[in-house]
DNA sequence: TTTATTTCGGATAAATTTATCCTATTTATA
DNA sequence: TATAAATAGGATAAATTTATCCGAAATAAA
């Protein structure tokens, strides 16, 4: 469904919005460990979050990956995945085709949009911070 | 959503139920042609779908593939799916956590749930002459 | 101001997916 | 039986995604 990189994304901008909450900044190096992803590469996904104004980096000694205690409730998970991937997801047509609209629909067009409706209304409407409360009471997992 | 090779599948899949119905078996050439596909790379994907039953190969001079006409109408979206992209769309984590269910979900392992119910259903309940009515209707489009 | 720490960003490598090519095998027809 | 036409399938190449490495730039603290 998601690409790998936007799979790591959304894990590592939950372990951020906890750790925020607590006031508490992390490295790529304990967001990679928590989520159980390659370190360097985990670094650049948080470089597209920072640029797309996800997260906030603090660079030099002392530094490390935050977000706005006041804004986790607010970030919702479409942005992480426009971020990352995009907006293929919500415009790209099912089957590939270029033209693919009301007009010139591709043959599951219409099966097809029930579908990514139904997605579009979870990632716009699901935030970091529901999430993330989740994983402090220890509901849901960010590995294994 | 899909690999490229399911969204060549699945049209290829509708193009040969389309011809079947009026007992034209069609060459791999003419297949990505009418799909706008690489011709080799589809032939391929055929014959993942020849070893799932979905299609008929036709071997030597005047062969080529086809559908049983009866069983066209049998035939679920869901099952071309499976022969090239496998369970991963139905069975895998939204998060890519190895172990993702309802007593270690992911955090999005709810909330994806029904998304995924919702594309289940639909690949379930999607039968190929659908698909092929609309393309002989020219309600809906294979390429451009 | 120096040093240690940390993100940034470019270059590169590995893995996977997509795509091509060529030969073997099968089969209808002459 | 010979020939031509067609799928099967292995080997290989290209493109994309995933992953690693390393030096540059920034920053807090000594």
């Amino acid at each position: 469904m998601f690409s790998k990189a936007c799979e790591y994304g959304i894990k590592a901008a939950i372990f951020i919005a906890v750790n925020s909450s607590e006031n508490n900044r992390v490295s790529p190096k304990e967001i990679s460990e928590e989520i159980d992803s390659p370190q360097a590469f985990t670094a650049k996904i948080l470089q597209a979050l920072v640029k797309n104004n996800v997260i906030k980096s603090v660079r030099g000694a002392y530094g490390g990956f935050e977000i706005d205690k006041d804004k986790i409730a607010t970030i919702k998970l479409a942005q992480i995945v426009y971020a990352i991937d995009g907006d293929g997801i919500y415009n790209g047509c099912g089957l590939g085709l270029h033209t693919c609209n009301e007009n010139h629909p591709c043959p599951v067009h219409d099966k097809f949009k029930v579908v990514r409706e139904e997605l579009r209304d979870m990632l716009e409407n699901t935030t970091l911070d529901q999430l993330a409360s989740d994983i402090k009471s220890g509901v849901s997992f960010l590995k294994i």
